[in-house]
DNA sequence: AAGTAAGTGCAAATCTTTCGCAAGTGGTGT
DNA sequence: ACACCACTTGCGAAAGATTTGCACTTACTT
């Protein structure tokens, strides 16, 4: 019977550990795999970060979250569920700004028309300077 | 007295590493620190990794060199004076598609005029899947 | 030629992510 | 309820990439 439970559903055992690692990404949005430790430990003291490694790339291989490359930092996690944007990153001040995907629509299909490449501009940062940062030194 | 050398000019001591080290990241394009170190170990046996690192640092402060993150892979180094491009990279078989940075123009000025942001589409490569790759399962 | 600060080599330390393995447990069938 | 077994977890160790401390060396200045 499914819908039952939506890790169930996609053949995954039911753990605390499991539920508790989707939980955590999809409330913290854009988190390390360290952060998503320290806010499963909340409930959990007892995890083990190597089994929310193991849980994150789960979870992303049946489609409920996904992984991203944002600024300098480590790989990022977030809920397959949320509104997909593109994030533009500040290299100066580390500041993410979130850019509607529908804003990017005439620059991909450029990129299709022009070299047959399907962009995923939601996996990784766009670089850049923030206006701020750019009129410093 | 300007002009005499180029690393000199920068303020920096001239040594066999740092001008190898240099002259590697020119005539390798997209090399990662490994790469550079294996190129420089030529003439230069006894190079330790640790100087690359620290040279290839030490030049991008000064402007000679700049890093992108390519791919899932590490971080790459190219000279400052190659021509700038855009790399399109696929998630599927690895490939990197090199775009002009005039193809992206009209994008990242709508990125300025939207969000003030300025773009360095140069640093990151953008992820997405070739045309092959995008045909298969 | 001598002095000094920058640069180098080496080894060890970090940091992040992965792996092997033994012990634990969820889900299924009895 | 009971037992079974593959999937999971915890833990420690390993692996790969990059950084750091420190003593020795060397490029450049005078």
């Amino acid at each position: 019977m499914p819908e039952q439970n939506e890790l169930r559903d996609k053949g995954l055992r039911l753990t605390p550990q499991r539920e508790l690692v989707l939980a955590a990404v999809r409330a913290l949005e854009h988190a390390t795999p360290e952060e998503v430790a320290e806010k499963v430990k909340l409930t959990h003291p007892g995890i083990n970060l190597s089994t929310v490694y193991r849980n994150l790339e789960t979870l992303e291989n049946v489609g409920l979250v996904q992984h991203s490359h944002l600024g300098h930092g480590g790989v990022r996690y977030h809920a397959s569920t949320e509104e997909i944007h593109a994030h533009l990153n500040c290299e100066s001040c580390g500041t993410i700004i979130e850019v509607p995907i529908d804003a990017t629509a005439s620059f991909t299909q450029s990129l299709l028309d022009g070299y047959g490449f399907h962009t995923d501009l939601a996996h990784l940062a766009i670089a850049g300077r923030c206006e701020s940062c750019f009129n410093k030194p």
